[in-house]
DNA sequence: TATGCTGTGTGAAACCATTCAGAGCGCTGG
DNA sequence: CCAGCGCTCTGAATGGTTTCACACAGCATA
């Protein structure tokens, strides 16, 4: 592969104007700017980005962090990233952080010293990223986080708007009825998490009702802390109609538990989920979910750091998707006997069980 | 960010010492090495991962090509190679190719000038990727093919024994005493389904059964794909009593599809997948499969390739991983009246329409 | 004719770590 | 006592690109 002092011997002309042909940097003659891209079609050179890396103190790289791509939601994500960052010339390191700060903090120091021009950051939890987010805007690199949102940010970020997703959910379970809500929310030191929560209460509150905290379970955003914290909830009395999950996979696990314990979902409880994941839909009942694009989210994520790294002054964008909440058959109105006195209720929730 | 002189002139020693106490490249008194790494501590230098490529002529990187990251089964290969690459030192650039063997060639040619280590590949089709791959070989960099391989590959590579997955799942189902049987494969430009349809009809020969054509529908590696073909598969007479689906996705589609004639699966169709993916533990009845271990897919390819970086000259190793037949509820024995004349068969499938 | 200005090109410096030839030093064996 | 060797360490060259100060030609103006 020839460098670029070759493409300048070729084409007759200095390295210097070789740069300028390939960069726009400067006006070349149209006689000499041929030569030099005949020059480089012929050989086929391509600039090598290390060289150019290292001398204008940024390469074509967005390094992006997320806890971990076998959750089925950051797939989208990280795909909505790299076609962006893909149709702009620029390539997409991935890491995953397992919600490990430690690890966390590891990719972040390592990654700095390929200067990557942008950084996309979905923290791990709650910690101060300031610090290390810090060193990379020393650098010259944008930083975006999505998703949720460490202590203290106040950059670019992109989020979607989840208090109202999870009022949305909730006022519709009221709507239909329900009377005995629950809802099992995901690790409470992460912000979306918590504005899931306030969206469920906000809308409880609306509604004048009152929640015993211990209908408010939280647990990881996984299905088997969906499972184990239904089982929970399914012991309780009164039983809950309705279950607020904070997630899909929660959601999942909510409905494997329900179908263990031989009750039937919708009819004796229903189940709305969050995030809208396509395997939702061939789950018995389908799962309704509070649904959000992930792909949009690391899309607009990377939009969002390829415009800082163009302009590198403009206003702080702190960018909110919308949520939608999408209906299937996971929710009905709640059973008519839970309108009866408790004891009822929970002997009504035995012979079913029986049944089955 | 300091740099390597600075740390030289702090630690009071040449530039080459320091270099020498970070690479290990050769031995360094005691003392001196003692205040090369206090300057390093003191302040957080880290070598710039440019400059290093740009002079060693290969970077910590390792370039990754997949199909799409949206499709379940990719998750877990990339895990397991960012895994083995973050213990090793190495960063994992993640690309997709939409199955788009332009767009592979675009990244291949465009991640060349980065200086990757090492290269892992899930060939978009069974084009030859000799020329690529060559020029990679020819910069020193390590070409793992998996999953599939392209034309001509006589490289390292990581593969599933398909032919005996399939093989195994299509044995397991005549056992059970299905005749009928149809296959829906993937793509059959791609070695697996290839191959997984030679181990389809391995089994088909082995007991003495032959298969019309029409039986073997061919579609692309997805739910929409295996819906399609399925609605095609019920229509025929005699029809299938089981389905071996070349992947979980297009087993996912079957499924949907013979739920949406109102027949059921496994009382009226047997359904085998391939792949084991996680979600088709949700689906009722939840599905049979050939299981293989994308993630170990991912991690034996980075491990490969960094033995390589490590060993250039030694020999090919062209690893085949096993699968394991996880039979769950979507299979069971035919139906007794299949046995019957086919138009009794038909009949019965009306009759099963109009019941649900 | 001298001066200034524009429009184009040039060449060297800078970016930073690695590596290689060689220098300095102390020790050993003859 | 000296040649020779081994062990450490040094400093310059190297890799490929961008950028900046400057040069040069051509033209217009005074």
């Amino acid at each position: 592969m020839p460098n670029m002092k070759q493409i300048a011997e070729l084409a007759g002309v200095s390295l210097g104007t070789v740069s300028h042909v390939l960069n726009g940097t400067a006006r070349v003659r149209e006689p000499l700017r041929k030569r030099v891209l005949e020059a480089v079609k012929t050989t086929g050179y391509q600039p090598s980005q290390l060289a150019r890396g290292l001398r204008r103190d940024k390469t074509n790289i967005l390094a992006m962090i997320i806890p971990d791509i076998l959750n089925p939601f950051f797939p989208g994500v990280v795909r909505g990233a790299e076609d962006v960052a893909f149709a702009n010339g620029y390539r997409l390191v991935l890491c995953n952080t397992d919600n490990d700060h430690a690890k966390e903090v590891m990719h972040l120091n390592a990654l700095r010293t390929y200067l990557p021009s942008g950084l996309i950051v979905i923290p791990s939890d709650f910690s101060d990223l300031t610090a290390q987010t810090e060193s990379y805007r020393n650098a010259g690199a944008a930083v975006v986080c999505i998703d949720r949102l460490p202590r203290n940010w106040d950059g670019d970020s992109v989020t979607i708007d989840n208090v109202a997703g999870a009022y949305h959910a909730t006022s519709y379970l009221i709507g239909l009825g329900h009377r005995q809500l629950a809802a099992i929310t995901g690790p409470l030191h992460l912000t979306n998490a918590q504005d899931r929560l306030k969206g469920f209460r906000r809308a409880l509150k609306k509604a004048g009702m009152d929640i015993d905290p211990g209908y408010m379970q939280e647990t990881t955003f996984d299905r088997a802390g969906g499972f184990a914290k239904t089982k929970i909830l399914l012991k309780m009395i009164p039983r809950p109609t309705a279950i607020m999950a904070c997630n899909d996979l929660i959601a999942l696990g909510a409905l494997l538990a329900i179908r263990e314990e031989r009750l039937h979902c919708p009819d004796d409880i229903s189940i709305i989920g969050f995030d809208g994941l396509d395997l939702i839909e061939t789950t018995t009942p389908q799962l309704s979910s509070v649904y959000q694009s992930s792909y949009q989210l690391g899309a607009e994520a990377a939009q969002l750091a390829l415009d800082r790294v163009a302009q590198k002054d403009s206003p702080v964008r702190q960018i909110v998707l919308k949520t939608e909440l999408r209906i299937r058959d996971s929710v009905a109105a709640p059973p008519k006997i839970d309108k009866a006195p408790v004891l009822i209720s929970l002997k009504r929730s035995r012979s079913v069980g029986a049944r089955a």
